[in-house]
DNA sequence: CTGAAAGCGCTAACAT
DNA sequence: ATGTTAGCGCTTTCAG
């Protein structure tokens, strides 16, 4: 009994198929040089019947590109990562490139381990993504050979990096309260040393103006309760909107709202900021809140790193993508 | 001006650096065949000195090692899929293995699309995972000729699959319940055409025995809402206990509990099971909770596509990892 | 239009 | 102990 060959087949198994040299094959298979219309046919049709696939490693070594990218990310795959990868993987896929995942868990030492197997595979390109935007990336990154992108991370000069605009999403949110008539709009976020904290924070006091009023805390739904424990116990004008740093708080918010006696939205509009709809879809009622376009964030990072190994040019600078206000009924929108 | 020469150093380099040929550099570096301790170390030296990485495709193609798996998803990378491949690569980074992210959006198209790419980039194994036990795994993994190890999915028979252990879970959180004297423990859960959820159902109805209760809805928080909503206004006696299919449902059911003025955990205790964190620890009390031990799954899984690469045998069939109880104050524990 | 040959970077027999 | 050589699977001049 014979065995039988579970060997992948190669261009040369083609060749001696087609009954050609293994050149003319390897010409009819990638369309360069010139080869007869039909010998090429007949190539191609041999190809697929016994199965054949070009052999990566092979392609790498000898064009110098391997068709991978490497994804390092800071953390282990948080809400903010994941939304990115799958953008990245989506734009990349039809064009031939693989992704290799790497989380760092915030060790230098994994970071290095993985930057280092990279290289050695000889990705075509990096793209480094963070969970918060003044997370300084690593210094090597600058200095590589390839190209390096950075997605919701903040890259050195003359690089190339995509952010949320964290300034835009919250006027986003600070203007449509204002259009449902709201006046007296709060702002209850997250630590002030997070820089989109910093960002939002601003752009909601410039856009909602005098009276503008901010509650640094941290991103738990129980800070979101203690604020408006706070807020609603003590004298004077009460709130008729609070716009939230993030879904966890506005959850908190909503609940501690509803705990004393307050309507929502009837009484106070709530809005929140991520649309982590684990969250915003579960409150009650459901929460109208920002989105930062994370998955879009992660195809422009995608596809700048694919211009980049196509050896195009992509302009270095900041990218600020805009954000979209997911309405749901906690401002007093329709429902849905 | 001479220009600076910015490609990577080869084997060649070091030899000529090192003044003795390629081969005995690759012994040298590799403490492969016969090499004179001195020029081994003066080989080591110079290939450190001037930054010698080997070129792992060039290795892969001669060893048909690619040292790289393929990680096939059939999510966009949820909450399941996460912690597992952080457990996968945990294992293999140290081994010099490198994970291929493949997430297939459970789109026919999209997995073949990376599987042949992963066989092309001659993959050592490849891991599949789902995010319930009873998708099937694409026909296509058991034919391959290279290692197929599937996590939270079921491979067809002979094959290796790593599971939680739905039951033990279950039975976890029940006798947990039991043992803090609760007797009328119901069971509120998802949708029956899931596995896990008829699993631990059985569980729970063995455990509990005579008046167990399922309710299978859907995995929201409102069916939660609406599931307590019928029991408590309901005649007859009234259950001091809650067993819920996750946590998403569990929270549903405390708010649900609260705002009908019984107390959790005095009056009613309630258990989840997911110990999703930005849940279970928002939950009012903070949630008890059966977690699956996602990651150590990811471990178990990576360790033996990396047993199975290296040669080694791995025992085939169903895994069941045990689950483990988290516990916070929705069952009357302590304070924490 | 096709084929022979060189070589990508590395390892592993085999000579020396 | 070290060097020479062949070759992994593929692409790409360059002759024919």
């Amino acid at each position: 009994m014979v065995e039988k060959d579970t060997r992948r087949r190669t261009i040369h198994d083609v060749a001696q198929a087609a009954g050609v040299s293994i050149s003319t094959a390897s010409n009819a298979l990638n369309g360069t040089g010139r080869t007869n219309a039909e010998t090429r046919e007949r190539v191609i049709r041999v190809a697929k019947e016994i199965g054949f696939r070009p052999n990566a490693l092979a392609r790498g070594l000898l064009s110098k590109r391997s068709h991978a990218i490497g994804m390092l990310t800071n953390d282990t795959y948080g809400r903010l990562t994941l939304p990115m990868a799958a953008g990245v993987s989506e734009v990349l896929v039809d064009h031939g490139l693989s992704v290799f995942l790497c989380a760092t868990n915030n060790d230098p030492r994994l970071a290095r381990l993985h930057l280092e197997a990279l290289l050695d595979r000889q990705v075509d390109g990096i793209i480094f993504t963070a969970t918060r935007l003044d997370l300084e990336p690593p210094a090597e990154l600058a200095k590589l050979a390839i190209p390096v992108v950075y997605a919701f991370a903040e890259g050195p000069p003359e690089t190339i990096s995509f952010f949320p605009d964290d300034a835009q999403g919250a006027r986003l949110a600070v203007e449509h309260l204002k259009g449902l008539g709201r006046s007296r709009i709060l702002h209850i976020t997250g630590p002030e040393d997070y820089l989109s904290v910093r960002i939002r924070a601003e752009a909601y006091c410039e856009s909602f103006g005098k009276g503008a009023e901010v509650h640094y805390g941290d991103w738990s739904e129980e800070w979101g309760h203690e604020a408006i424990d706070a807020v609603f116990s003590r004298p004077g004008e009460k709130p008729d909107a609070i716009f939230c740093g993030n879904d966890e708080i506005a959850r908190g918010v909503i609940d501690a709202l509803r705990d004393i006696g307050i309507t929502v939205p009837k009484d106070v509009a709530v809005v929140g900021f991520d649309n982590w709809e684990v969250i915003s879809r579960q409150t009650r009622p459901p929460l109208t809140t920002v989105d930062m376009e994370l998955k879009e964030i992660g195809r422009r990072a995608g596809l700048a790193i694919l211009r980049l190994t196509q050896g195009e040019a992509v302009p270095t600078g900041i990218t600020r993508l805009s954000c979209r206000l997911v309405v749901r009924q906690s401002c007093g929108g329709q429902a849905g």
